[in-house]
DNA sequence: GTATAAACACTTTTT
DNA sequence: GTGTTTATAC
């Protein structure tokens, strides 16, 4: 029977699937219909016989590996997908690290660490170990480690790695080998697994357990991997070692959209997979489907500017579409109306909604001035990232007692929940609880089983309080193996206290506790009725458990069909589309970040950032860049990004200036100005959203000619006005051209009175006005 | 052992 | 400007 769907696709997409001879990467240009690939590659490989269960399917957020099993169970039907071996890399190597724990020396409930255990417990050992977490500091900490991790170099091999000791003596923190000897024992100890640990442990096991290796090596008879662009070395070699045998691997990326460096990934994976796999075919999707040909057009020149990449062709078959509109603001808060007003005046146009447009910046930290712009003009929007259901405090308090039911080792859980709800266990004794765990070498949970044996010295009172925590959570343990997950949830909240210390008191944090976890319940609910309905019998605390570790925000987006604007990182855009996309911030030091000026590789990752943030726009790319931003804090002043200029202008519509001005000195006349017209002007100039969305914005303060001297210290003192003469004339931002018929002084406020033609005469503050005099 | 205030630090973050 | 952590008093 002929495979049914092969029509639906392009010549080169078509020939990317149907290739199974051998390993294979296909290059996917932004909006080339990577996924359609994938999926019907899976459905064409079924079509051919093989079995669901010898196909592994690898990908990076849950949302695509779901989004892509849907799509499959409708070309094939639900009864096959299922069988698939379709996940993110964490969740099928965690699901591969349970059935075979106990070789590895976990058990099959090991805890998965997510990184606020991981770095609260590098707080401890650093505590521990008495160094100061200035110098150590727990992120950076934790960086360090998890970079050694995604490279396989466990804590052995860091003690003999001459490189990274001495690179560690020169970033000062000589006692790294140390933290992390500690770290790994820790985890093990408390039957802990971090996310790294699921890409490590599953290549420790590889390779340590041949037979392991070769079950998983016949299972897998075709491997796919999306995204492949951003695989560390982890990940680069568990595929690697899994495709060994039969070769039979699919791998699908852009390099151009490689944006995860700094969380491990290598580019060189998909650079030269042709090393890796000699006999690889190549595949190029170049057609983009989802975007004008000045928005590919543009994204192309720009990524012309960088090395390291396979050269392609993207190209467009759609309309030539809008030139992307570069507009220069004053500050921040200007960008913000600025985006609102053009939303606002978009949404006039049939085909506009609110859900079409997505405004994109480089930092969360932004979000704050867009969404109070927004808010002013009423405009409904919806902001991705900041803290996730599961990172909150009261899911995860909830959360940590279902840990410890499941596995009591699990220390970081321990130390969230043994006195909360309070229950007179402080700091003192969870202190000494600890420390006498470490010494010898037991888990806390050891100590309190039997705290005599390990001498923990605490007075009655305390010991019959542990004594009680103890017996609590062994009474919560017992029920957990005839409790399903949400009856067992609810036995949770009020045999621990939970439920009672926030039903106390009436105070909106508390109120908004108790939705959440009633969220959280339903939550529990749904995933139990689910397996009910699948017929499966696990729908236990520890299964539950091991499905919600791997989940994060993504996944948790509730089905939110509301017409809204999107507001959020370029980071977290990637792989969406927008048919309006605002780029915000293009300035220097912001975009790109000051973090990744330093090396070429670095800018170079920004640059395809950029790339990524174009490509999400379907029709039109408004980019808008301030002069001056606040930034913790304080007020900063900038210079345009020079990614701006890596377009080439032929694309572009920026009327006001060019980018090309040397940069500008910080504390400058111009800038004491500056900030003065911030200060004042902006009461004048943004008021409720009158401004017309594509009036040009005001000149370049460069250019301004100075009107009043920088009394900025807004003195009461009469204020001259005698860089203005009568006659001149001048360009006002809305007004236009007009000429200078008188100027005065009242009240100390310089004015003028200013003939602008057909707009009339008007009277202007010039402390308010933002006025270019003309030569 | 707990509640307050000052001190602090702050890119991006698929898991 | 914001949220988190640590120091201090109660």
């Amino acid at each position: 029977m002929e495979f049914p769907f092969l029509n639906d696709l392009n010549d080169s997409q078509r020939e990317a699937v149907t290739y199974t001879g051998g390993p294979s990467l296909v290059i996917a240009g932004a909006g080339s219909g990577k996924t359609r690939v994938l999926t019907y590659k899976v459905a064409y490989l079924l079509h051919t016989g093989m079995h669901p269960a010898s196909i592994l399917a690898l990908t990076f957020t849950n949302k695509a590996a779901r989004e892509m099993k849907t799509r499959i169970g409708q070309m094939v039907g639900y009864d096959t997908a299922r069988y698939l071996w379709m996940g993110t890399f964490h969740s099928i190597f965690a699901r591969i690290l349970r059935t075979e724990a106990e070789r590895i020396g976990y058990t099959h409930r090991f805890t998965i660490y997510d990184t606020a255990d991981s770095k609260s417990l590098v707080k401890a050992i650093v505590k521990e170990m008495q160094l100061d977490d200035k110098v150590y500091k727990p992120g950076v900490v934790l960086g360090r480690i998890s970079s050694a991790k995604n490279s396989l170099v466990t804590p052995q091999a860091y003690a003999a790695d001459s490189g990274l000791q001495q690179s560690d003596r020169l970033a000062k923190v000589p006692m790294m080998t140390e933290i992390y000897t500690t770290y790994c024992a820790r985890c093990k100890q408390a039957d802990a697994m971090d996310f790294d640990d699921l890409l490590l442990q599953t290549n420790l096991l590889f390779r340590d357990h041949p037979d392991v290796l070769q079950k998983y090596q016949s299972l897998f008879q075709y491997i796919l991997v999306d995204e492949y662009q951003d695989t560390n070395f982890a990940q680069y070699l568990i595929v690697k070692k899994l495709a060994e045998r039969h070769e039979k691997i699919c791998v699908v990326g852009d390099d151009a959209q490689s944006i995860y460096s700094f969380r491990g990934a290598n580019i060189d994976n998909i650079l030269t997979f042709k090393n890796t796999y000699p006999s690889a075919r190549l595949f190029k999707l170049e057609q983009n489907y989802r975007s004008t040909q000045t928005i590919v057009n543009a994204a192309n020149s720009l990524i012309d500017k960088n090395s390291a990449q396979i050269r392609k062709t993207i190209f467009s078959q759609k309309e030539k579409g809008e030139p992307l509109k570069v507009t220069n603001l004053y500050t921040d808060l200007e960008e913000g109306t600025y985006v609102a007003d053009t939303i606002r005046s978009l949404h006039r146009r049939p085909g506009y909604g609110y859900g079409e447009v997505a405004v994109l910046y480089r930092t969360n930290s932004q979000s704050r001035v867009l969404e109070e712009a927004l808010r002013k003009q009423g405009l409904p929007y919806k902001i991705y990232g900041g803290l996730s259901f599961y990172q909150r405090k009261e899911i995860k308090d909830v959360v940590a007692y279902f840990r410890l039911i499941t596995n009591p080792n699990d220390e970081e859980s321990l130390k969230r929940v043994i006195n909360y709800p309070a229950r007179g266990i402080g700091d003192t004794t969870v202190g000494k609880l600890l420390d006498c765990a470490h010494t010898h070498g037991a888990s806390a949970w050891d100590v309190l089983t039997d705290p005599l044996k390990y001498n923990l010295p605490v007075n009655a009172g305390t010991a019959a309080k542990l004594a009680k925590f103890r017996d609590l959570i062994n009474a919560l343990a017992a029920q957990a193996g005839t409790l399903n997950a949400y009856d067992m949830a609810q036995s949770v909240i009020k045999a621990t206290g939970f439920l009672a210390d926030t039903l106390l008191d009436r105070s909106p944090e508390s109120l908004s506790k108790q939705d959440n976890v009633q969220e959280l319940l339903k939550a529990i609910h749904e995933f139990c009725e689910n397996k009910a309905a699948a017929g499966e019998d696990n729908a236990y605390l520890p299964d539950y458990l091991a499905e919600i570790s791997l989940l994060t925000d993504q996944d948790t987006d509730q089905a939110d069909d509301a017409d809204r604007v999107t507001l959020m990182t370029v980071h977290a855009a990637k792989g969406l589309e927008f048919k309006v996309v605002f780029i915000v911030g293009m300035e220097e030091e912001l975009f790109p970040s000051a973090f990744c000026m330093e090396n070429e590789r670095d800018l170079e990752e920004e640059r395809r950032l950029f790339y990524v943030a174009i490509t999400r726009a379907e029709e039109r790319c408004f980019i808008s860049y301030a002069r001056q931003r606040f930034r913790n804090g304080k007020m900063n002043f900038s210079n345009p990004s020079r990614f701006l200029k890596d377009i080439d202008p032929q694309y572009l519509d920026c009327p006001q200036e060019d980018f090309h001005e040397p940069p500008r000195t910080i504390g400058s006349w111009d800038d004491d100005l500056d900030m003065e017209r911030l200060r004042f002007g902006h009461g004048s100039f943004s008021p409720s959203g009158r401004q017309p969305a594509f009036v040009p914005p005001p000149a370049p303060p460069k250019r301004l000619t100075k009107l009043q001297p920088a009394g900025g210290n807004a003195s009461p003192t009469p204020v001259a006005y005698d860089g203005l003469p009568v006659g001149a004339y001048v360009q006002h931002a809305i007004f236009g051209i007009g000429k200078v018929i008188e100027t005065n002084v009242d009240n100390g406020n310089a004015k003028a009175v200013i003939d602008f033609g057909d707009q009339g005469q008007k009277t202007l503050l010039l402390k308010f006005a933002k006025l270019k005099v003309l030569k």
